[in-house]
DNA sequence: AGCACGCCGACT
DNA sequence: GTCGGCGTGCTC
């Protein structure tokens, strides 16, 4: 058969790397030597150089071809490649934008060391320190520090050095402690239900904070080796999940790659080579780590899968959760989470681990009415930080206080490039815009009217930080902050603290002492104008209160002005199953997800380019879908004017497919010149 | 998206 | 004359 095909293959198809919308692939090149799908090459392009990935072969082209400049080194798995075709479809992006995605880590070749090997054999009664019969005896090795002596002895013949290459190995620091296990019943089963799965299929472990869900997943990844796969595992972050790196890494070793944003160039490189080389067999990171590039994958773990970090903000907008279903195809992909999305529950068999490894149960929620007191904080809830060892102190806002006004005109302090209040930031000495950056001196008089009476309204971080001070020893953590690592690490090793911060400190790490939870205004996520309100609601009480839930008399307290409201009532009372069932009547009846697929379409152009013509974009592209709301004006952001159109799809592929043509039409308008079109399939 | 070409008005 | 504004067209 290779006399047959070889030789008529000579033309590849390949997808130049540009991230223009317009530029519509695949191109045609000649074949060399050695390169097949997935090659990456330097291709001459108009009178530019473009890094290209070959998408297809063909026999023949109906261009006059081009060579390629260059072959890299280093290729992407085939399956990555249909891959990237299927993401810039799905979310109406470009194959080329969605292979940038994936390429290897660049700008960095192998790193290489001294390597110190044995020469000549020492005669009889030669010369030599026992320093340097140590040094002798513990060849081969790097040379390291010891380079001078062994240089002494590689002018004797003793020893020959060479440069070797040596992967930049990172390293990996743990908060809290791990500890080895024994599966309880409800492991064993959920552990059963995964080994046994049919190839290609999707489960739902839903299993409470503390359940164990980790000590499945490391079984089930061992099995998955052990019959010669390998394993992807999908975490929300890596900072904040440091626990479950650490204990893929103690029980796999070098067997894992771990993929984070902290890594240094060498270090993403090195590692994305082990995996490719299936040096590596595990690859555990954040969304991206969808694409690591392992071959023949057996099992891929989604764990947190509520988290919204599952979804990429830049273009393509992709949801690493909908990825990994496409990816695993005949591997089993397993979704865990405390809290699953109800579009999760309503689509996949679900597996429960609903009690605690340690038998604990759930601790008590307490609900406070915050229209009974005048500050943002209930007297209930200082007297319970006040009386508690360890606390974790919610608050959704970064920051001094939200908002300034002048107390005589009324003026409100706003971005210049947004629609939005500036927020205070005392200890900077500056209102800043939280979505631009924009920032300015904290002002002393009120530029319209010269009053010096300015009033500060509502708390974030930074005042409930010094307020709380006042309480116990507080470290802060919001986005702001610099190592997010440290402050956790800081907080496991206080005897008494308060964490206060934004919603990262309800994520995924595990203080055993920690004996009080607080949510300091359940509405600010309650009233968010988006139909996942609820379910973010509801997620953020639930997790905090297994965060609190592992000291003796630990309980939570959620300050609201809305008691009743489904996602606080139904986590108060850990009725998971209640609020999921109500969650997913409310969506049937709205025609939401998984009842529908929604697609919004963002239009935005410069505030100076005219009034209104992100609108105007934005009514062109309704005009042209059917069961499309809109066009809705946004908010202005960065000193743009923005409009949206969202679509709720009945049949997915249609939507899809007619939202790309649309938008496709009127981008090439050139009275919308200048506007910026984003389209966001499954927007969160 | 780049990049070059080309057509026009403004300035040495 | 010629510099440079940006509209247009093309990339295997």
């Amino acid at each position: 058969v290779g006399h047959i095909l070889e030789g008529v293959s000579r033309v590849i198809q390949v997808e130049p790397l540009t991230t223009a919308r317009s530029l519509r692939g695949p191109f045609d090149y000649t074949r060399p030597e050695g390169v097949g799908v997935g090659s990456v090459l330097d291709v001459p392009f108009g009178r530019q150089k473009l890094e290209a990935v070959v998408t297809a072969i063909a026999d023949s082209s109906e261009h006059k071809l081009s060579d390629p400049l260059r072959v890299h080194a280093e290729s992407l798995p085939t399956d990555l490649v249909d891959l990237a075709v299927w993401m810039a479809h799905e979310y109406c992006s470009t194959p080329s934008r969605a292979l940038s995605l994936m390429l290897p880590p660049k700008g960095t070749t192998e790193r290489k060391l001294l390597w110190a090997e044995p020469g000549r054999v020492s005669q009889e009664g030669e010369r030599l320190t026992q320093g340097q019969r140590e040094l002798l005896a513990s060849l081969p090795r790097f040379a390291g520090d010891d380079l001078q002596s062994l240089r002494r002895l590689e002018g004797r013949g003793l020893v020959s050095l060479a440069p070797k290459a040596r992967r930049r190995a990172p390293q990996h620091t743990s908060v809290g402690q791990t500890k080895t296990v024994t599966l309880n019943a409800d492991q064993v089963a959920a552990l059963e239900k995964v080994v046994t799965a049919r190839p290609g299929e999707q489960l739902l472990l839903a299993g409470v904070t503390g359940s164990g869900k980790t000590e499945v997943y490391l079984r089930a990844a061992e099995q998955t080796l052990a019959a010669g796969r390998s394993v992807i595992v999908l975490v929300p972050e890596i900072a904040l999940t440091p626990q479950m790196v650490e204990r893929f890494v103690a029980r796999f070793g070098d067997t894992v790659a771990v993929l984070h944003s902290k890594l240094s160039d060498g270090e993403r490189h090195d590692e994305w080579l082990r995996l490719r080389r299936g040096e590596a067999r595990i690859a555990v990171g954040p969304r991206s780590a969808v694409f690591a590039p392992l071959s023949d994958i057996g099992l891929i773990v989604v764990d947190e899968e509520h988290d919204s970090s599952y979804k990429h903000e830049g273009d393509p907008r992709y949801d690493a959760r909908l990825v990994a279903q496409r990816r695993a195809g005949d591997a089993v992909l397993v979704y865990g989470s405390a809290t699953p999305r109800p579009e999760t529950v309503h689509l996949l068999p679900r597996i429960e681990m609903p009690s605690r490894v340690d038998g604990a149960a759930m601790p008590p929620v307490e609900i406070v009415d915050l229209s009974e007191c005048s500050g943002y904080m209930h007297p209930r809830t200082q007297e319970a930080l006040a009386s508690s060892k360890k606390a974790i102190v919610l608050l959704n806002r970064r920051g001094w206080s939200n908002y300034l006004t002048c107390g005589s005109c009324q003026r409100v302090w706003e971005c210049p490039n947004c629609d939005v209040a500036l927020v205070l930031h005392r200890s900077d000495g500056a209102i800043a815009c939280h979505h631009c950056g924009h920032r300015e001196p904290v002002p002393r008089v009120c530029p319209d009217c010269d009053s010096v009476s300015i009033a500060r309204h509502g708390a974030g971080t930074e005042r409930a930080e010094r307020d709380l001070a006042q309480i116990a020893p507080v470290l802060r953590l919001d986005a702001g902050v610099a190592d997010p690592g440290a402050i956790l690490r800081q907080f496991n090793e206080a005897d008494r603290a308060i964490l206060i911060g934004t919603q990262v400190v309800a994520k995924g790490h595990d203080f055993p002492d920690v004996d009080l939870g607080v949510v300091l205004d359940a509405d600010s996520t309650l009233r968010f104008p988006d139909f996942r309100a609820e379910e973010r609601t509801f997620a953020l009480v639930t997790q905090l209160a297994g965060r609190a839930g592992r000291a003796r008399h630990g309980h939570v307290i959620v300050q609201t002005s809305a008691p009743d409201a489904p996602s606080i009532a139904h986590a108060a009372q850990h009725d998971s199953e209640g609020f999921i069932t109500g969650e997913l009547e409310r969506r049937r009846a709205l025609n939401y997800p998984p009842f529908s697929s929604l697609i919004r379409v963002v239009c935005s152009g410069a505030v100076n380019d005219g009034p209104d013509k992100a609108l105007a974009a934005a009514a062109d592209i309704k005009r042209r879908l059917d069961q499309s709301m809109g066009p809705a004006p946004l908010f202005r952001l960065r000193g743009r004017d923005r409009a949206q159109v969202v679509v709720k799809a009945s049949d997915r592929e249609h939507s899809i497919a007619q939202t790309d043509s649309a938008v496709r039409a009127v981008a090439a308008d050139s009275a919308y010149k200048g506007v910026a079109f984003s389209v966001d399939v499954d927007p969160q």
